[in-house]
DNA sequence: TTGAAAGTTCAATTTATTTTGAACAAAAAA
DNA sequence: TTTTTTGTTCAAAATAAATTGAACTTTCAA
């Protein structure tokens, strides 16, 4: 039997909006719908659900619901706990906003800027084959000016998080 | 004639970096990669460009230009300039950290933050009709998370702005 | 005015991303 | 061991997003 099973009258609305909510949230900060659409039904469910509940509660595929529990995870926005005593896992939504905004930023954010950081230092390596010493110039100046933004980008991360923590 | 009219041996590989770095930079705050490619060949030319510079050395449509250039304007990311005396239009990017970080706010951010808010009121009032108390109680109190985390985010635009400026 | 150059718009196409579902693997009960 | 339940993987299909290009508008010089 199911996990949950209640009246399926009162909540339906505000569950479905809730699920409309975070699934808008995830298209925004560029995660796939589904993933939204789950972490809203996580996030809406007073119990822990399993993936089976996910796909009949959602109607997305058996793999849409791995694959977006694995993402969630990794992000560090659901977790799994202990509930029952069958062998289905379990998962809840983690509400703390400090540890969603830090999964995302080590998730989404880092890896960019770590490989934004490299290319720009083989764009710099490339500046020496310019002979033309005003164009040249203009290039240092160029890279100049995004190191400095750069540099700004990493320093608000940390600000950023401490911002959200707690 | 062309606006530019180098060697086009010399920084070609600095140009194609920049225009790689800013595609890819595009597409990591969910713009088109047109775009960044676009702003990407504005910051690495000395001089300003024409909307036909862009699509010959881009090797993009007339339309993908055009569109680019409306979307880089709206977000304060690039400005026509007075050049030549044809009657061709010129443009520039502008490397004001200052005004891309606020041009993004605006136009990318704060239309997604509104609409959520709307959305979380709309779904408030939905609360009224659930009759079980337990389970309004419980979503009560989820509807007070999302309003704390909607709020700092709130809070945290104008610090960035801040932060970046100047 | 007329014609040519410059720029915009948007339906159709192309490309990229997400989602599905069937085959597979893991784990535990029968 | 065999069967059943649960979960994962990934190629194929579906969907969404970006790009094109041709028709259209605007602008200005002749």
């Amino acid at each position: 039997m199911h996990a949950n099973e209640e009246s399926h009258t009162d909540h339906q609305s505000v569950e479905q909006r809730l699920i409309s909510f975070f699934k808008d949230g995830a298209k925004i900060v560029g995660l796939p719908a589904s993933v939204g659409e789950i972490f809203g039904l996580l996030f809406a469910s007073p119990k822990p659900l399993t993936m089976a509940d996910l796909v009949s509660r959602l109607n997305i595929s058996k793999g849409s619901a791995s694959q977006g529990l694995k993402m969630l995870r990794t992000l560090g926005a659901v977790r799994d706990v202990e509930y029952g005593n069958d062998r289905k896992g379990y998962f809840e939504a983690d509400i703390e906003l400090k540890k969603l905004v830090g999964g995302f930023i080590r998730e989404q954010v880092r890896p960019h800027i770590s490989s934004g950081t490299r290319k720009l230092g083989e764009l710099e390596q490339e500046l020496d084959t310019i002979t033309d010493s005003e164009l040249r110039a203009f290039y240092e100046n160029r890279i100049k000016i995004i190191k400095r933004w750069s540099g700004k980008a990493k320093l608000v991360l940390p600000l950023l998080q401490k911002f959200f923590g707690e």
